[in-house]
RNA sequence: CGGGGCGUAGCGUAGUCCGGUCAUCGCGCCUGGUUUGGGACCAGGAGGUCGCAAGUUCGAAUCUUGCCGCCCCGACCA
Protein backbone atom coordinates (compact mmCIF):
# COMPACT_ATOMS: atom_id res chain seq x y z
CA UNK A 1 0.00 0.00 0.00
CA UNK A 2 1.11 3.39 -0.65
CA UNK A 3 1.68 6.39 1.19
CA UNK A 4 -0.87 8.01 -0.59
CA UNK A 5 -3.05 4.95 -1.06
CA UNK A 6 -3.19 6.16 -4.31
CA UNK A 7 -5.57 3.53 -6.67
CA UNK A 8 -7.35 4.41 -9.81
CA UNK A 9 -4.63 6.09 -12.31
CA UNK A 10 -6.92 8.74 -13.66
CA UNK A 11 -9.31 10.89 -11.82
CA UNK A 12 -8.78 9.49 -8.75
CA UNK A 13 -5.53 10.33 -7.12
CA UNK A 14 -6.47 8.70 -3.73
CA UNK A 15 -8.76 6.92 -1.89
CA UNK A 16 -9.65 9.52 0.42
CA UNK A 17 -11.61 11.46 -2.57
CA UNK A 18 -14.34 9.28 -2.31
CA UNK A 19 -14.40 9.94 1.19
CA UNK A 20 -13.16 13.29 2.14
CA UNK A 21 -12.71 16.73 0.03
CA UNK A 22 -9.69 18.03 1.39
CA UNK A 23 -8.66 20.02 -1.37
CA UNK A 24 -11.62 22.36 -1.74
CA UNK A 25 -10.86 24.77 1.05
CA UNK A 26 -7.22 24.71 0.37
CA UNK A 27 -6.82 28.00 -0.33
CA UNK A 28 -7.78 29.03 3.37
CA UNK A 29 -4.79 28.10 5.30
CA UNK A 30 -7.31 29.12 8.50
CA UNK A 31 -8.72 25.80 7.42
CA UNK A 32 -6.01 23.99 6.24
CA UNK A 33 -5.60 20.52 7.78
CA UNK A 34 -9.32 19.91 8.49
CA UNK A 35 -12.18 17.76 6.76
CA UNK A 36 -14.80 17.55 4.76
CA UNK A 37 -16.15 14.05 5.30
CA UNK A 38 -18.31 13.49 2.37
CA UNK A 39 -21.65 11.24 2.40
CA UNK A 40 -20.05 7.79 2.03
CA UNK A 41 -17.65 8.17 4.30
CA UNK A 42 -19.66 9.63 6.71
CA UNK A 43 -21.97 6.64 6.46
CA UNK A 44 -19.18 4.63 7.52
CA UNK A 45 -18.55 6.96 10.49
CA UNK A 46 -22.07 6.55 11.78
CA UNK A 47 -21.90 2.79 11.20
CA UNK A 48 -18.79 3.07 13.95
CA UNK A 49 -20.84 5.37 16.27
CA UNK A 50 -23.89 3.21 16.21
CA UNK A 51 -21.85 0.09 17.22
CA UNK A 52 -19.79 2.41 19.80
CA UNK A 53 -22.91 4.48 21.46
CA UNK A 54 -24.67 0.69 21.85
CA UNK A 55 -21.63 -0.63 23.43
CA UNK A 56 -21.61 2.70 25.83
CA UNK A 57 -25.20 2.45 26.89
CA UNK A 58 -24.86 -1.24 27.64
CA UNK A 59 -22.42 -0.53 29.89
CA UNK A 60 -24.85 1.91 31.71
CA UNK A 61 -23.60 5.19 30.07
CA UNK A 62 -25.66 8.15 28.99
CA UNK A 63 -25.05 10.96 26.49
CA UNK A 64 -24.92 14.28 27.01
CA UNK A 65 -23.36 17.46 25.37
CA UNK A 66 -21.33 20.29 26.73
CA UNK A 67 -20.26 23.68 25.01
CA UNK A 68 -17.75 23.93 22.73
CA UNK A 69 -16.00 27.31 23.84
CA UNK A 70 -14.37 26.94 27.26
CA UNK A 71 -12.92 30.09 29.14
CA UNK A 72 -9.27 30.28 29.21
CA UNK A 73 -9.25 30.12 33.02
CA UNK A 74 -10.24 26.91 33.32
CA UNK A 75 -7.52 25.45 31.48
CA UNK A 76 -5.02 27.04 34.42
CA UNK A 77 -6.71 24.98 36.95
CA UNK A 78 -4.50 21.27 36.09
CA UNK A 79 -1.22 22.38 35.67
CA UNK A 80 0.01 19.53 33.86
CA UNK A 81 -3.66 19.25 31.75
CA UNK A 82 -2.78 23.08 30.64
CA UNK A 83 0.86 22.28 29.61
CA UNK A 84 -0.05 19.51 27.76
CA UNK A 85 -2.72 21.59 25.56
CA UNK A 86 -1.41 24.92 25.79
CA UNK A 87 0.62 24.72 22.36
CA UNK A 88 -2.28 24.04 20.27
CA UNK A 89 -5.56 25.55 20.97
CA UNK A 90 -7.19 27.95 18.93
CA UNK A 91 -8.25 30.54 20.90
CA UNK A 92 -11.34 33.08 20.01
CA UNK A 93 -10.64 36.49 20.75
CA UNK A 94 -13.61 38.60 19.36
CA UNK A 95 -16.74 38.16 18.46
CA UNK A 96 -17.78 40.84 15.80
CA UNK A 97 -16.95 41.63 12.69
CA UNK A 98 -17.13 45.35 10.66
CA UNK A 99 -16.63 46.98 7.41
CA UNK A 100 -12.90 48.23 7.16
CA UNK A 101 -12.29 51.53 5.05
CA UNK A 102 -11.40 50.02 1.87
CA UNK A 103 -14.58 47.90 2.11
CA UNK A 104 -13.37 44.59 3.28
CA UNK A 105 -14.32 43.10 6.65
CA UNK A 106 -12.20 43.32 9.80
CA UNK A 107 -12.50 42.10 13.05
CA UNK A 108 -13.92 44.95 15.03
CA UNK A 109 -11.65 45.97 17.67
CA UNK A 110 -14.38 46.81 19.76
CA UNK A 111 -15.81 43.66 20.54
CA UNK A 112 -12.93 42.20 22.27
CA UNK A 113 -14.20 39.60 24.99
CA UNK A 114 -13.03 39.84 28.12
CA UNK A 115 -11.68 36.49 28.76
CA UNK A 116 -10.64 34.67 25.50
CA UNK A 117 -12.57 31.53 24.80
CA UNK A 118 -10.61 28.11 24.01
CA UNK A 119 -12.27 26.24 21.37
CA UNK A 120 -11.96 22.85 23.33
CA UNK A 121 -9.17 20.42 22.61
CA UNK A 122 -11.18 18.06 25.13
CA UNK A 123 -13.71 18.37 27.04
CA UNK A 124 -12.04 17.63 30.82
CA UNK A 125 -12.52 20.91 32.27
CA UNK A 126 -15.47 22.35 31.25
CA UNK A 127 -17.12 19.08 31.88
CA UNK A 128 -15.35 19.03 35.92
CA UNK A 129 -16.36 22.60 35.97
CA UNK A 130 -20.40 20.99 35.42
CA UNK A 131 -19.84 18.20 37.21
CA UNK A 132 -19.15 20.34 40.42
CA UNK A 133 -22.62 21.00 40.14
CA UNK A 134 -23.76 18.20 40.02
CA UNK A 135 -21.93 16.08 42.77
CA UNK A 136 -23.10 16.45 46.08
CA UNK A 137 -23.31 12.82 47.40
CA UNK A 138 -22.54 9.02 46.91
CA UNK A 139 -25.68 8.65 45.66
CA UNK A 140 -24.99 10.74 42.71
CA UNK A 141 -21.97 8.76 41.72
CA UNK A 142 -21.21 6.72 39.78
CA UNK A 143 -21.66 9.61 37.30
CA UNK A 144 -21.38 7.94 33.87
CA UNK A 145 -21.39 10.43 30.61
CA UNK A 146 -20.10 10.44 27.37
CA UNK A 147 -20.29 13.55 24.63
CA UNK A 148 -20.45 12.87 20.81
CA UNK A 149 -18.56 15.88 19.56
CA UNK A 150 -16.03 17.77 17.58
CA UNK A 151 -12.70 18.97 18.84
CA UNK A 152 -10.05 21.18 17.72
CA UNK A 153 -6.31 20.64 18.13
CA UNK A 154 -3.90 23.18 16.03
CA UNK A 155 -1.05 20.92 15.78
CA UNK A 156 2.18 21.90 13.63
CA UNK A 157 1.43 19.09 11.32
CA UNK A 158 -1.22 17.74 9.99
CA UNK A 159 -1.98 14.06 8.29
CA UNK A 160 -5.80 13.23 6.98
CA UNK A 161 -7.40 11.23 9.44
CA UNK A 162 -4.65 10.47 11.82
CA UNK A 163 -4.35 14.06 12.91
CA UNK A 164 -6.19 16.80 11.81
CA UNK A 165 -6.77 19.99 13.03
CA UNK A 166 -10.49 19.54 13.85
CA UNK A 167 -12.29 16.02 14.27
CA UNK A 168 -15.15 13.91 15.22
CA UNK A 169 -14.63 11.83 18.63
CA UNK A 170 -16.36 10.77 21.38
CA UNK A 171 -15.14 11.20 25.00
CA UNK A 172 -16.53 9.65 28.24
CA UNK A 173 -16.03 11.56 31.32
CA UNK A 174 -16.87 9.34 34.52
CA UNK A 175 -16.82 10.55 38.15
CA UNK A 176 -16.70 7.52 41.01
CA UNK A 177 -16.80 7.00 44.74
CA UNK A 178 -13.35 5.16 45.13
CA UNK A 179 -9.96 4.42 43.39
CA UNK A 180 -10.74 1.36 42.46
CA UNK A 181 -13.79 1.82 41.32
CA UNK A 182 -12.72 4.22 38.49
CA UNK A 183 -9.75 1.88 37.43
CA UNK A 184 -12.12 -0.59 36.96
CA UNK A 185 -14.50 1.93 34.62
CA UNK A 186 -10.93 2.57 33.09
CA UNK A 187 -10.23 -0.69 31.83
CA UNK A 188 -13.02 -1.94 30.99
CA UNK A 189 -13.73 0.95 28.45
CA UNK A 190 -10.51 0.39 26.88
CA UNK A 191 -12.42 -3.43 26.93
CA UNK A 192 -14.78 -1.89 25.04
CA UNK A 193 -12.58 -0.31 22.76
CA UNK A 194 -10.77 -3.40 21.96
CA UNK A 195 -13.86 -5.75 21.62
CA UNK A 196 -15.23 -3.08 18.76
CA UNK A 197 -11.49 -2.15 17.16
CA UNK A 198 -11.29 -6.17 17.04
CA UNK A 199 -14.71 -7.23 16.32
CA UNK A 200 -16.32 -4.67 14.12
CA UNK A 201 -13.18 -3.25 12.31
CA UNK A 202 -11.40 -6.33 12.55
CA UNK A 203 -8.09 -4.56 13.36
CA UNK A 204 -6.13 -6.46 15.82
CA UNK A 205 -4.98 -4.64 18.51
CA UNK A 206 -2.59 -4.61 21.79
CA UNK A 207 -4.07 -3.36 24.93
CA UNK A 208 -1.60 -1.75 27.21
CA UNK A 209 -0.59 1.32 29.26
CA UNK A 210 1.53 3.78 28.13
CA UNK A 211 4.79 5.06 29.64
CA UNK A 212 4.91 8.38 31.77
CA UNK A 213 6.28 10.24 29.10
CA UNK A 214 3.24 9.20 26.71
CA UNK A 215 0.74 9.81 28.92
CA UNK A 216 -2.42 11.55 28.64
CA UNK A 217 -1.62 15.27 30.14
CA UNK A 218 -3.22 15.29 33.70
CA UNK A 219 -3.57 11.75 34.29
CA UNK A 220 -2.55 8.94 36.17
CA UNK A 221 -2.37 5.84 34.16
CA UNK A 222 -3.31 6.19 30.45
CA UNK A 223 -4.13 2.68 28.64
CA UNK A 224 -4.34 2.29 24.91
CA UNK A 225 -4.94 -0.39 22.19
CA UNK A 226 -2.09 0.14 20.38
CA UNK A 227 -2.71 -1.26 16.14
CA UNK A 228 -0.41 -1.86 13.23
CA UNK A 229 -0.64 -0.58 9.44
CA UNK A 230 0.31 -2.48 6.84
CA UNK A 231 3.32 -0.03 6.19
CA UNK A 232 4.20 -1.22 9.84
CA UNK A 233 3.80 1.86 11.75
CA UNK A 234 1.74 1.74 14.64
CA UNK A 235 -1.58 3.79 16.11
CA UNK A 236 -3.01 4.70 18.75
CA UNK A 237 -6.72 3.60 17.93
CA UNK A 238 -7.81 4.41 21.23
CA UNK A 239 -7.05 5.70 24.84
CA UNK A 240 -8.51 5.24 28.12
CA UNK A 241 -7.53 7.55 31.49
CA UNK A 242 -7.90 6.70 35.15
CA UNK A 243 -7.28 10.46 35.63
CA UNK A 244 -6.62 10.06 40.21
CA UNK A 245 -8.65 13.15 41.91
CA UNK A 246 -6.58 15.58 39.86
CA UNK A 247 -9.60 16.59 38.34
CA UNK A 248 -11.72 16.83 40.98
CA UNK A 249 -9.31 18.64 43.18
CA UNK A 250 -8.46 20.90 40.69
CA UNK A 251 -11.91 22.14 39.91
CA UNK A 252 -13.02 21.15 43.86
CA UNK A 253 -15.35 18.56 43.40
CA UNK A 254 -16.31 16.97 46.34
CA UNK A 255 -19.39 14.56 47.49
CA UNK A 256 -20.41 13.46 50.78
CA UNK A 257 -19.38 9.43 51.88
CA UNK A 258 -21.89 7.08 53.24
CA UNK A 259 -19.53 7.68 56.36
CA UNK A 260 -20.32 11.01 56.33
CA UNK A 261 -16.76 12.26 55.39
CA UNK A 262 -15.92 14.81 52.48
CA UNK A 263 -13.84 13.30 49.45
CA UNK A 264 -12.99 14.06 46.22
CA UNK A 265 -14.31 11.98 43.15
CA UNK A 266 -12.27 10.17 41.16
CA UNK A 267 -12.10 10.31 37.22
CA UNK A 268 -11.70 8.28 33.99
CA UNK A 269 -12.14 9.89 30.42
CA UNK A 270 -11.80 7.80 27.39
CA UNK A 271 -12.31 8.44 23.74
CA UNK A 272 -11.75 7.47 20.20
CA UNK A 273 -12.28 9.63 16.90
CA UNK A 274 -12.19 9.74 13.16
CA UNK A 275 -8.54 8.47 13.23
CA UNK A 276 -10.53 4.97 13.58
CA UNK A 277 -11.24 6.04 10.03
CA UNK A 278 -8.13 6.28 9.33
CA UNK A 279 -6.90 2.77 10.65
CA UNK A 280 -9.56 1.35 8.79
CA UNK A 281 -8.74 2.32 5.63
CA UNK A 282 -5.05 1.53 6.67
CA UNK A 283 -5.29 -2.01 7.89
CA UNK A 284 -7.49 -3.22 5.12
CA UNK A 285 -7.89 -1.63 1.33
CA UNK A 286 -5.55 -2.79 -1.36
CA UNK A 287 -4.31 -1.45 -4.36
CA UNK A 288 -8.06 -1.45 -5.77
CA UNK A 289 -9.64 0.51 -3.11
CA UNK A 290 -11.28 0.37 0.16
CA UNK A 291 -11.70 -3.18 1.93
CA UNK A 292 -14.49 -2.49 4.73
CA UNK A 293 -15.72 -5.05 7.30
CA UNK A 294 -19.44 -5.99 6.66
CA UNK A 295 -20.24 -4.94 10.18
CA UNK A 296 -18.72 -0.95 9.19
CA UNK A 297 -20.03 -1.20 5.61
CA UNK A 298 -22.98 1.39 4.98
CA UNK A 299 -24.06 -1.27 2.48
CA UNK A 300 -22.68 -4.77 2.70
CA UNK A 301 -24.25 -6.12 -0.75
CA UNK A 302 -24.49 -4.65 -3.86
CA UNK A 303 -26.42 -5.91 -7.02
CA UNK A 304 -25.80 -4.92 -10.68
CA UNK A 305 -27.90 -6.05 -13.40
CA UNK A 306 -26.39 -7.27 -16.72
CA UNK A 307 -28.99 -6.44 -19.27
CA UNK A 308 -29.40 -6.28 -22.79
CA UNK A 309 -33.25 -4.32 -23.07
CA UNK A 310 -35.69 -2.42 -21.08
CA UNK A 311 -37.90 -5.99 -20.86
CA UNK A 312 -34.80 -8.00 -19.71
CA UNK A 313 -33.94 -5.41 -17.56
CA UNK A 314 -37.83 -5.42 -15.73
CA UNK A 315 -37.41 -9.25 -15.28
CA UNK A 316 -34.53 -8.49 -13.86
CA UNK A 317 -35.70 -5.95 -11.35
CA UNK A 318 -38.65 -8.54 -10.49
CA UNK A 319 -35.69 -11.20 -9.57
CA UNK A 320 -33.87 -8.54 -7.42
CA UNK A 321 -37.09 -7.17 -5.33
CA UNK A 322 -37.43 -10.71 -4.05
CA UNK A 323 -34.31 -11.54 -3.65
CA UNK A 324 -33.42 -8.36 -2.00
CA UNK A 325 -36.37 -8.16 0.48
CA UNK A 326 -35.35 -12.05 1.62
CA UNK A 327 -31.61 -10.56 2.48
CA UNK A 328 -33.23 -7.27 4.22
CA UNK A 329 -35.40 -9.88 6.20
CA UNK A 330 -32.03 -11.54 7.34
CA UNK A 331 -30.93 -7.75 8.06
CA UNK A 332 -28.61 -7.74 5.31
CA UNK A 333 -28.04 -3.97 3.81
CA UNK A 334 -28.49 -3.82 0.15
CA UNK A 335 -28.06 -1.42 -2.90
CA UNK A 336 -29.70 -2.18 -5.60
CA UNK A 337 -27.84 -0.19 -8.42
CA UNK A 338 -29.90 -0.37 -11.86
CA UNK A 339 -28.93 3.28 -12.99
CA UNK A 340 -28.90 3.10 -16.86
CA UNK A 341 -26.39 5.86 -16.58
CA UNK A 342 -22.93 3.42 -16.52
CA UNK A 343 -22.02 0.10 -17.24
CA UNK A 344 -21.32 -3.12 -15.44
CA UNK A 345 -17.68 -2.91 -15.70
CA UNK A 346 -17.66 0.98 -14.50
CA UNK A 347 -19.97 -0.40 -11.36
CA UNK A 348 -17.92 -3.19 -10.72
CA UNK A 349 -14.82 -1.23 -9.99
CA UNK A 350 -16.94 1.71 -8.86
CA UNK A 351 -18.02 -0.41 -5.44
CA UNK A 352 -14.42 -1.78 -5.25
CA UNK A 353 -13.36 1.06 -4.54
CA UNK A 354 -15.74 1.77 -1.79
CA UNK A 355 -15.03 -1.36 -0.51
CA UNK A 356 -18.56 -2.99 -0.85
CA UNK A 357 -17.87 -6.73 0.90
CA UNK A 358 -20.10 -8.69 -1.66
CA UNK A 359 -21.36 -7.89 -5.07
CA UNK A 360 -23.53 -9.66 -6.46
CA UNK A 361 -24.10 -9.31 -10.36
CA UNK A 362 -27.04 -10.84 -12.24
CA UNK A 363 -28.07 -11.23 -16.08
CA UNK A 364 -29.53 -12.95 -18.57
CA UNK A 365 -27.76 -16.34 -18.40
CA UNK A 366 -28.51 -15.75 -15.08
CA UNK A 367 -32.58 -15.67 -15.62
CA UNK A 368 -31.89 -19.31 -17.56
CA UNK A 369 -30.47 -20.66 -15.32
CA UNK A 370 -31.84 -19.38 -12.08
CA UNK A 371 -28.20 -18.38 -10.74
CA UNK A 372 -26.22 -15.27 -9.50
CA UNK A 373 -22.53 -14.19 -9.73
CA UNK A 374 -21.36 -13.30 -6.65
CA UNK A 375 -17.92 -11.62 -5.60
CA UNK A 376 -16.39 -10.84 -2.76
CA UNK A 377 -14.09 -7.93 -1.83
CA UNK A 378 -11.84 -9.46 0.58
CA UNK A 379 -9.93 -12.16 -1.58
CA UNK A 380 -11.77 -10.84 -5.05
CA UNK A 381 -13.05 -14.44 -5.68
CA UNK A 382 -16.11 -14.68 -8.15
CA UNK A 383 -18.01 -17.73 -8.06
CA UNK A 384 -21.94 -18.48 -9.31
CA UNK A 385 -24.71 -19.60 -6.83
CA UNK A 386 -28.15 -20.94 -7.57
CA UNK A 387 -31.11 -18.62 -6.44
CA UNK A 388 -32.62 -20.88 -3.88
CA UNK A 389 -31.49 -20.00 -0.41
CA UNK A 390 -29.14 -16.90 -1.61
CA UNK A 391 -30.02 -15.00 1.33
CA UNK A 392 -28.76 -17.44 3.86
CA UNK A 393 -25.49 -18.03 1.71
CA UNK A 394 -24.78 -14.48 1.92
CA UNK A 395 -25.29 -14.03 5.75
CA UNK A 396 -22.84 -16.84 5.88
CA UNK A 397 -20.52 -15.23 3.39
CA UNK A 398 -20.69 -12.06 5.31
CA UNK A 399 -19.48 -13.30 8.53
CA UNK A 400 -16.72 -15.14 6.68
CA UNK A 401 -15.53 -11.54 4.77
CA UNK A 402 -15.31 -10.26 8.32
CA UNK A 403 -13.73 -13.38 10.20
CA UNK A 404 -11.54 -13.39 7.38
CA UNK A 405 -10.25 -9.77 7.43
CA UNK A 406 -9.57 -9.80 11.31
CA UNK A 407 -7.68 -12.83 10.35
CA UNK A 408 -5.51 -11.51 7.44
CA UNK A 409 -5.02 -8.40 9.51
CA UNK A 410 -3.87 -10.06 12.19
CA UNK A 411 -1.04 -12.62 10.23
CA UNK A 412 -0.16 -9.40 8.79
CA UNK A 413 0.74 -7.66 12.45
CA UNK A 414 2.56 -11.07 13.31
CA UNK A 415 4.68 -11.10 10.44
CA UNK A 416 5.54 -7.45 11.10
CA UNK A 417 6.09 -8.00 15.26
CA UNK A 418 9.81 -8.77 16.30
CA UNK A 419 11.34 -9.36 19.31
CA UNK A 420 15.24 -7.46 19.95
CA UNK A 421 17.62 -8.54 22.50
CA UNK A 422 20.02 -6.18 21.40
CA UNK A 423 20.35 -2.48 20.44
CA UNK A 424 22.23 -3.85 17.28
CA UNK A 425 19.40 -5.93 16.60
CA UNK A 426 17.01 -3.31 17.44
CA UNK A 427 17.70 -0.60 14.85
CA UNK A 428 18.20 -3.06 12.59
CA UNK A 429 14.66 -4.33 12.42
CA UNK A 430 13.27 -1.15 12.68
CA UNK A 431 14.96 0.06 9.73
CA UNK A 432 14.69 -3.30 7.14
CA UNK A 433 11.30 -4.92 8.77
CA UNK A 434 9.37 -1.55 10.58
CA UNK A 435 7.03 -2.98 12.92
CA UNK A 436 6.17 -3.88 16.53
CA UNK A 437 9.43 -4.69 18.52
CA UNK A 438 9.49 -6.66 21.95
CA UNK A 439 12.44 -5.59 23.43
CA UNK A 440 13.77 -5.10 27.24
CA UNK A 441 13.48 -1.39 28.91
CA UNK A 442 14.95 -0.16 31.84
CA UNK A 443 11.96 1.60 32.97
CA UNK A 444 13.59 5.02 32.49
CA UNK A 445 12.25 8.11 30.80
CA UNK A 446 15.94 8.94 29.71
CA UNK A 447 16.52 5.54 28.67
CA UNK A 448 13.00 6.16 26.73
CA UNK A 449 13.63 9.51 25.28
CA UNK A 450 17.30 8.69 24.43
CA UNK A 451 15.96 5.69 21.61
CA UNK A 452 13.66 8.31 20.80
CA UNK A 453 16.18 10.44 19.56
CA UNK A 454 18.09 7.77 18.02
CA UNK A 455 15.34 5.08 16.25
CA UNK A 456 12.02 7.61 16.11
CA UNK A 457 10.67 4.54 17.54
CA UNK A 458 8.46 5.35 20.67
CA UNK A 459 7.21 2.87 23.53
CA UNK A 460 3.85 2.20 21.86
CA UNK A 461 2.63 0.84 25.53
CA UNK A 462 3.46 -1.90 28.02
CA UNK A 463 1.17 -4.80 27.15
CA UNK A 464 -1.13 -5.64 29.75
CA UNK A 465 -1.19 -8.97 31.48
CA UNK A 466 2.58 -8.82 30.38
CA UNK A 467 4.63 -11.67 31.09
CA UNK A 468 7.46 -11.20 33.44
CA UNK A 469 10.82 -12.29 32.12
CA UNK A 470 14.45 -11.27 33.85
CA UNK A 471 16.05 -8.97 30.92
CA UNK A 472 18.51 -6.57 30.38
CA UNK A 473 17.72 -3.02 28.86
CA UNK A 474 18.80 -3.09 24.87
CA UNK A 475 19.68 0.05 25.49
CA UNK A 476 21.22 1.13 29.12
CA UNK A 477 21.91 -2.76 29.29
CA UNK A 478 20.39 -2.27 32.93
CA UNK A 479 18.33 -5.52 34.24
CA UNK A 480 14.68 -5.47 32.92
CA UNK A 481 11.35 -7.43 34.15
CA UNK A 482 9.55 -7.07 30.84
CA UNK A 483 9.67 -6.44 27.38
CA UNK A 484 7.65 -3.63 26.09
CA UNK A 485 6.21 -3.15 22.28
CA UNK A 486 8.46 -0.02 20.58
CA UNK A 487 7.07 1.25 17.20
CA UNK A 488 7.85 3.86 14.99
CA UNK A 489 4.15 5.38 15.03
CA UNK A 490 2.08 7.79 13.73
C1' C B 1 9.50 27.96 11.87
C1' G B 2 13.86 25.34 8.97
C1' G B 3 15.20 21.86 4.38
C1' G B 4 13.32 20.01 -0.31
C1' G B 5 9.55 19.67 -4.22
C1' C B 6 5.51 21.92 -6.62
C1' G B 7 1.30 25.42 -8.47
C1' U B 8 -1.20 25.17 -16.32
C1' A B 9 -9.67 23.33 -17.31
C1' G B 10 -13.36 19.36 -12.33
C1' C B 11 -8.93 15.66 -11.81
C1' G B 12 -4.07 14.21 -13.60
C1' U B 13 -0.48 16.51 -16.79
C1' A B 14 3.13 18.40 -21.42
C1' G B 15 5.51 22.82 -22.31
C1' U B 16 9.50 26.58 -18.39
C1' C B 17 16.46 25.33 -18.97
C1' C B 18 16.84 28.26 -24.53
C1' G B 19 10.64 34.28 -24.33
C1' G B 20 7.59 34.47 -30.32
C1' U B 21 0.87 29.96 -34.05
C1' C B 22 2.13 26.63 -26.78
C1' A B 23 -1.87 27.03 -24.30
C1' U B 24 -0.61 20.01 -24.91
C1' C B 25 -2.58 15.36 -23.91
C1' G B 26 -5.56 11.77 -21.01
C1' C B 27 -9.74 11.17 -17.84
C1' G B 28 -14.21 13.41 -16.53
C1' C B 29 -18.41 16.61 -18.41
C1' C B 30 -22.42 17.81 -22.56
C1' U B 31 -25.09 16.16 -27.43
C1' G B 32 -26.26 12.18 -30.95
C1' G B 33 -25.75 7.15 -32.28
C1' U B 34 -24.13 2.17 -31.59
C1' U B 35 -23.37 -0.60 -27.09
C1' U B 36 -23.91 -3.23 -22.00
C1' G B 37 -21.12 -10.69 -18.27
C1' G B 38 -14.87 -6.23 -15.81
C1' G B 39 -13.86 0.87 -15.86
C1' A B 40 -17.28 0.75 -24.11
C1' C B 41 -16.80 2.88 -29.11
C1' C B 42 -17.57 6.58 -32.99
C1' A B 43 -18.69 11.61 -34.19
C1' G B 44 -19.38 16.44 -32.48
C1' G B 45 -19.03 20.05 -28.32
C1' A B 46 -18.31 23.04 -23.80
C1' G B 47 -14.70 24.28 -20.31
C1' G B 48 -8.41 28.23 -19.03
C1' U B 49 -7.21 35.36 -15.02
C1' C B 50 -1.03 29.22 -17.05
C1' G B 51 -1.31 30.61 -8.12
C1' C B 52 -1.22 36.35 -7.23
C1' A B 53 1.30 41.04 -7.97
C1' A B 54 5.01 44.06 -9.81
C1' G B 55 9.12 44.33 -13.17
C1' U B 56 12.26 43.34 -17.82
C1' U B 57 10.71 43.13 -23.09
C1' C B 58 7.99 44.92 -29.30
C1' G B 59 6.22 40.27 -27.02
C1' A B 60 6.04 36.40 -20.71
C1' A B 61 3.07 29.97 -18.72
C1' U B 62 8.51 30.60 -19.85
C1' C B 63 13.18 35.59 -17.34
C1' U B 64 13.60 38.78 -12.40
C1' U B 65 11.64 40.20 -7.57
C1' G B 66 8.03 39.87 -3.84
C1' C B 67 3.86 37.45 -1.95
C1' C B 68 0.19 33.38 -1.44
C1' G B 69 -0.89 28.28 -1.37
C1' C B 70 -0.11 22.87 -1.52
C1' C B 71 2.86 18.31 -0.72
C1' C B 72 7.06 15.72 1.58
C1' C B 73 10.93 15.71 5.48
C1' G B 74 12.10 17.81 10.40
C1' A B 75 10.61 20.50 14.90
C1' C B 76 5.47 19.34 17.23
C1' C B 77 1.83 15.44 18.41
C1' A B 78 -2.58 11.61 24.70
Amino acid sequence: MSKELSTREENYSNWYNELVVKADLAEHSAVKGCMVIKPYGYAIWEKMQQALDKMFKDTGHVNAYFPLFIPKSFFSKEASHVEGFAKECAVVTHYRLKNGADGSIVVDETAKLDEELIVRPTSETIIWHTYKGWIQSYRDLPLLVNQWANVVRWEMRTRLFLRTTEFLWQEGHTAHATAKEAIAETEQMLDVYADFVENYMAVPVVKGIKTPNERFAGAIETYCIEALMQDGKALQAGTSHFLGQNFAKAFDVKFATKEGNQDYVWATSWGVSTRLMGALIMSHSDDKGLVLPPKLAPFQVVIVPIYKSEEQLEQINAVVAKMKKAMEAKGISVKYDNRDSQRPGWKFAEYELKGVPVRIAIGGRDLENGTVEVARRDTMEKETLQQADLDSKISHLLDQIQANLYQKALAAREAKTFTADNYEEFKKILEETPGFVSAHWDGTSETEQKIKEETKATIRCIPLNNKKEEGKCVYSGKPSTQRVLFAKAY
